[in-house]
DNA sequence: AATGAAAATACATAATG
DNA sequence: CATTATGTATTTTCATT
């Protein structure tokens, strides 16, 4: 449960998380004492996760983005756990959804450049025994929306 | 260009984007001065875009993620644009991908319940004249992979 | 929960090697 | 790029409300 400061706060946090805790304080109109309180409380309760720098992929050598849905059989526990930490591991992979459909999982990834994204799927996916099917969705364009807003008054969750 | 030392504070910044400046830079062994005069060079370059608070969407109201995978019709740059100005403007979406194959687009979005997902798909979406096709993929479980490491050697780019 | 004040840290900058 | 020095600002704790 957030009241509107929980969420102020939240709000001010997703769009930058460097902020200091003084201005911080004062943009949602607390002591900085206080704010700080908050904060550590709202780390406490799993609201706050973490805190990330957003990284320009194209400056670490990986300017080329795409989805791969990946059909795994057979699509049981013994098999999707591993496959899960296996692609996890990987370093081209950005994020992994497990998905209802026929796709079971669509994998975001990070490559320098098709020869490497087609490395990729062969040595990495297709090479695999329990990959059953692979599409790959190149990505033109990718836009995160950082800040979520809390869905209802304040997020009462 | 990144050279090592570069690639460590981009790493750690990844991992930690409220770390001190003094911790960072006992880090990745440099002195304060130094590091701080880093960051601030990768923020000019672009390198560091932003930094941002991971927050745990069922506390937000949103426990529910979907993709939802989009056609529209015609594919031409008056149509398109707008549709990507109106998607990131809703409060569901969390991404949105322009993607290359049969979809469009791949809308990521955090919904209450699936009572919310399918208001939001009819009246969101479907209701829109440019929208031809839609396909929605619940996702079970998702991970980020916060920390992208550099292709090559300090991603030489 | 929130506050203000004190004590401990950290930041920002400049000068020097 | 590291170190040092310096003044300023922030963070953090804690007694109080």
């Amino acid at each position: 449960m957030l009241d509107s400061v929980d969420a102020a706060i939240v709000r001010e946090l997703q769009n930058d998380a460097r902020i200091s805790n003084k201005d911080l304080a004062s943009k949602v109109n607390l002591a900085p004492s206080t704010c700080l309180e908050r904060v550590r409380s709202l780390k406490a309760r799993g609201v706050l996760r973490g805190f990330h720098a957003d990284v320009d992929l194209g400056s670490l050598g990986r300017p080329l983005l795409a989805f791969i849905a990946v059909r795994i059989r057979p699509h049981t526990r013994e098999v999707v756990d591993p496959f899960i930490a296996y692609t996890l591991k990987l370093p081209e992979t950005v994020a992994l959804s497990h998905v209802a459909g026929p796709d079971d999982f669509l994998v975001q990834v990070a490559v320098r450049d098709a020869a490497h994204l087609q490395r990729l799927l062969l040595d990495g996916f297709t090479s695999r025994r329990e990959v059953a099917h692979l599409q790959t969705h190149l990505i033109f364009s990718h836009v995160h929306k950082w800040a979520t807003e809390p869905y209802g008054p304040y997020g009462l969750e």
